[in-house]
DNA sequence: GCGAGCGATACCTTCCGGGTATCGTCGCAG
DNA sequence: CTGCGACGATACCCGGAAGGTATCGCTCGC
C-alpha cells in the first residue's frame, strides 16, 4: 500500500473508468489495472465493481477513497513542513502574461489556505515564452497554455478552451457565426519574435507559420488587428475590446490551460503545488 | 516518498546507525544509504548530519521523524478502517503454549486501544508446534520464539532472553553459579514428540538431539527434570517452581521472542500487529 | 449480428531495489 | 606514526516489478 497505488487508486475511483484515470495518471491502461488488483489482494478486498454497466466502488473502496484521499493529503503536509524546517518553503510559479483566467488566483489563494507557511512567488512571462521561464529556469512551476516543447518538463492538463479568431468589428467575416482555418487563409497573422517555441507559435497561427507584425504580447496583438486587421486567435470568453469580435473556429483544437514543471530537481513543493491545482481546478 | 522509504527514514533516525538500521529492515546496508540518500534528494535537504562522530538528524530530519511516524501510523490506521469495512477485521494470533511472558497481554491490550474495531483471537499451543499454528494455517501471526523452520515465514525477533539449565534443587550441580552444555553433556533431556521442528527440539536440547523422556508442555517439562533429573532449559527469570532451581548456561544462545506471520497472503491486518508489537516490546 | 467500448491477459523491455565486494576516512591503540 | 577497526559511500551485478504494446473476451447498442 504504498502511496503511488493510492494515487492510481484516487484516480481510478474518481473516474469510474480504467481508461480514463490511466490517461490523467499518463500511462496505460493495462498496467493501471494490475496495480489496482495487486492493492486488491494486498488490502483482502475487492474495491470495485467491474460489471457491464461501468466501474462502481464497493463499500470498502469508499472507505478507502476517503483514507487514501486523508493519506495523500498529510502526505503533502507533512512533505511541506520538512521544506519549511529545511528553510526551502519558496514557490516560484511562473505565469503567462496577460492571462485574464481568474482561476489563477484563486488558486494560489486556495495554495496559501492549505500551506501558509510557503511563500509564493509570481513571475509573469510575456506571451513569446510559453515556458514562462521554466526553461531559463528561476521558476518552480508554470501555469501557463500549450503547445510547446515538453522536453524535460512534465506537463498537466487543467482545461481546454475553445478559441476563436479575433477581428475587426467592421471584418466582412465578423458578422458570421463560425468560421474555419480556411476562411483566413490569406490573411495576415501575428507572429512571435524569433526564437519563440515553433509549436506554441504555430498553434496560433492557426497550424502553419505566415508573414504578418511581430508582437509579444496580448495588448500588441489587440492593436495589430485593429491597426492593419491582421488575424487574431484568442479564447471565446475573453472580452475582446473595444472595436473587435470573436468569432469561434470550429477547426482549431482548444487552448489547454496546463501546469508545466521540471521532470526531476523540481522543488519538491512542486508536487504540492500541482495537487492543490487539480483539485481547485476540478470544479 | 513513498511509505517505504519513511520506513527506512525512521529506522536509520530511531538507530542513528546505517549499519544498525539495515538489520532492523532485514537489508544491507548500501541499498539503505542509497535509499536515505536519495530520499534526501527528492526532499530537498540534507536529513543527517554525517560525521566522523556518528550520525545525527538535522532540524529537517527531526521534523521528517515526526511527519513520518504520523503518516506511517495513519497509514495503519486506514488499513484497518478498510479492513473493518471489508468485513476482515480479524486477527488470530498464535501465542506459544505456557507463554509466561507478561508482555503479550499488554500488547494485545495495546493493539485493541489502537484499533478497537479489529477483533483479536488468541490460540495457544502446547511447545510442540513453534510455530503456534501458523504452518497449520488458521493463524494469522504467532508470537513465539525461535528458532524454527522459516521456510515460508517472515520473523522478527522482539527480545532475546538469557537462559538458564533447570535443575532439581538437590542436583550436584544446583548449586553453581554457572554451567556450560559440556557440564550437562551426559544427562538425559527431555524430547518432544516425533515430527516436531528439529532446529526448535536442538535448541531446547543445547544443540544436539539426546535421549529422554517425551514431553509436551512446560508443565510436563518440569515434572520430568522432579522425577528423574532430566535436564531442562528455561529462561533465567522464570519462576522454577517448587523444589527446582535455574543455573545460567553460559555458552547457549539467548531464547529470542519472535513474531512470525507468512511471507504472502496474509491477513492484511498483519501488518498493523507487527508495527504494534514492535513498538509496544520496544520499552 | 456486428462493431465499438472497455477491462483483462499475454508478453516484452526497462529500470529500480536488493545483493556482494570494496573503498575512503577517521579515530584509536600500540 | 602507523596499522587497524568501524562505518558510511561507491561500484557493480542480478532478479523482479513496473511500464509498454498487442490482443482477447465480454457486453451493449444500432
Amino acid at each position: 500500500m504504498e502511496l503511488r497505488t493510492l494515487r492510481y487508486f484516487v484516480a481510478v475511483a474518481e473516474e469510474l473508468h480504467f481508461g480514463r484515470a490511466a490517461v490523467r495518471l499518463h500511462m496505460s491502461q493495462p498496467p493501471l489495472s494490475r496495480a489496482i488488483r495487486r492493492l486488491e489482494a494486498e488490502i483482502g478486498a475487492s474495491l470495485f465493481d467491474r460489471s457491464s454497466a461501468g466501474v462502481a466502488l464497493t463499500p470498502a473502496g469508499a472507505v478507502l477513497l476517503d483514507e487514501a484521499r486523508a493519506l495523500l493529503d498529510h502526505a503533502d503536509r507533512a512533505r511541506v513542513r520538512v521544506a519549511v524546517a529545511a528553510g526551502a518553503a519558496t514557490l516560484t510559479v511562473g505565469l503567462l502574461g496577460d492571462s485574464t483566467d481568474p482561476g489563477v488566483t484563486r488558486l494560489a489563494g486556495a495554495y496559501r489556505g492549505r500551506h501558509p507557511h510557503v511563500e509564493i512567488r509570481v513571475r509573469e512571462t510575456d506571451l513569446t515564452d510559453p515556458t514562462c521561464g521554466l526553461s531559463a529556469g528561476g521558476v518552480d512551476v508554470a501555469l501557463t497554455r500549450g503547445p510547446f516543447d515538453k522536453t524535460g518538463l512534465t506537463v498537466r492538463e487543467l482545461r481546454a478552451d475553445p478559441v476563436g479568431a479575433l477581428l475587426r468589428a467592421d471584418d466582412p467575416l465578423a458578422g458570421r457565426d463560425s468560421l474555419t482555418l480556411a476562411d483566413l487563409a490569406d490573411r495576415r497573422w501575428f507572429r512571435f519574435p524569433a526564437g519563440t517555441d515553433p509549436g506554441w507559435q504555430a498553434y496560433w497561427n492557426g497550424g502553419r507559420l505566415r508573414e504578418g507584425p511581430v508582437v509579444r504580447a496580448v495588448q500588441e496583438c489587440r492593436q495589430a488587428v485593429l491597426w492593419n486587421g491582421t488575424v487574431g486567435v484568442t479564447l471565446l470568453d475573453h472580452e475582446p475590446g473595444e472595436g473587435l469580435t470573436v468569432v469561434p473556429l470550429v477547426d482549431m483544437e482548444p487552448s489547454r490551460v496546463v501546469l508545466a514543471w521540471p521532470e526531476a530537481g523540481a522543488n519538491p513543493l512542486v508536487r504540492t503545488f500541482v495537487a492543490a491545482a487539480i483539485a481547485a481546478y476540478r470544479d
